[in-house]
RNA sequence: CAAGCCGGCCGGGCUAUCGCGGUCGAAGAAGCCGAGCUUUUUCGAUCGAGGAAAGUCCGCGCUCCACAGAGCACGGCGCCGGGUAACGCCCGGAACGGGGUAACCUGUUGGAAGAGGGCCACAGAGAAGCGUAUUGCCCCCCUCCUUCCCCCGGGGAGAGAGGGUGGGGUGAGGGGAGCGAGGGUGAAACGGUAGGGUAAGAGCCUACCGGCGCGGCUGGUAACAGUCGCGGCCAGGCAACCCCCGCCGGGAGCAAGGCCAAGCAGGGGCGAGGUGUUGCUCGCACCGUCUGAGCCUCGGGUCGGCCGCUAGAGCGCCGCAGGAAUGCGUCGCCCAGAGAGAUGAUAGCCUAAAACAGAACGCGGCUUACGGGCCGGCUUGGGCA
RNA sequence: GCCCUCGUAGCUCAACGGAUAGAGCGCUUGACUUCGGAUCAAGUGGUUGUGGGUUCGACUCCUGCCGAGGGCG
């Protein structure tokens, strides 16, 4: 899974890109400016969220969630996943259910007949 | 067995599959052809958060700032001894309290009689150095009353109305002087008992007791305890108010600091002083005074990499010294070092797996949060032998 | 990383260590008005963020937490 790192590729996401939310996560999606073989993703838990026993919390969460969905997003895409804090005290389905509809919101889900 | 007290320890484990970070090894790819370096992929091995990693409240190491120098401020600490790199921490002890049947837990701690200033509301006579009001005690003077005495009446004796510039007593009122025991107020009121003394009293005097100060002796390293003598008779509380005494403190902080690479562009104004040492004065060092330090302002560039960066006041076992904190020694061990920031997911078993919580230079403490469990010692109560 | 300030009524703020912690706005009731507003009168409202301590006595002084806001790098 490609990564997200520097906050200049952060500023320019939330700057650019459409956001989906969900009670659980908000989904930020931009195309990326770079040929790639993979879509990047970057995780996000602010202060709002927690102490940093819950933020690393949470963006465990959502990486393990990303990682059974990654197959199926399509590479051109940069995204960002912003936590929030509900997602604490949630399980591992949940979570992923709930990032799974927003990447299909977002259309940037390869479509099954490619 | 139950309840409790103290000390120490643990902080989910195992298996399977998938996944993450560091290090080492092997192989491949890219950057310049190669060595080498960097980035990256795969495979294998190995390691991978805490008892508080937290709050940032103390104390250190480390690094840099030319030296750390003086004085004054300012801040911290404060019974005694020991431990320690150091501490506001720890261990042991002392004095005076508080709680518990007990084991034990817990609070306070230099100086308020002398260096000084300040405060003590309300109530109360009086609140810090003098004072004394009311009730009360005592004495003197005046007035009034009177069951006693004396005198007049008053005569032989007795009883007796009435009277008196008379004496005594008792009581009431007024004035003056003395007094500090009791009641009362308050958070707090200027020693206690007995005797003497006195008009009545009072440390006014004496003895004893309590308390204080000084000196000696005994025990203890010391705080202090015991004891003897002398003194003066009493000295309130607050220094988490100022303050005094003693001790300690140079400043900044790993974004410290060092190295490498890349990039850029200077212009205008003010200007003789400026910078560092927390604040002030001095001192010191450095930069500068028209070849312009510094400040203000417009504009430009960078925001990459490496080291520091984890072998240490380190951890474990044992032995020795010590009452303990702790110290010393042998042997063994290596135990995270990231840079969007690593520990997760799923399933099963362990009855049910759950608490507080995530390293960011390191360490010693303190404080705060925390489900549950284990071990040892001790106390009290009950039962059995 | 280093450091500072502040938490008092629903809101904005006061209060030498000594009242029953005050003021304005607000809210409630009444008066005035046809009704409302404005005005007038009366009333309402506080664990002084929280736990200890110093003191006879604490919003005030000391200290441990909790929560806001800000500064420097």
């Amino acid at each position: 899974m490609l990564r997200l790192r520097s906050a200049t590729d952060f500023e320019r996401v939330r700057r650019d890109g459409r956001s989906y939310a969900h009670p659980l996560v908000v989904l930020v999606a931009a195309r990326s400016p770079q040929a790639q073989a993979q879509a990047r993703v970057g995780f996000a838990a602010g202060r709002s969220v927690g102490t940093a026993v819950k933020r690393n919390r949470a963006k465990r969460l959502l990486r393990e969630a990303f990682r059974s969905l990654a197959a199926d997003v399509a590479p051109e895409w940069d995204l960002l996943c912003i936590a929030r804090a509900p997602i604490v005290e949630r399980k591992m389905p949940e979570v992923r259910a709930a990032l799974a509809q927003l990447l299909k919101q977002a259309h940037v889900l390869n479509s099954p007949d490619q």
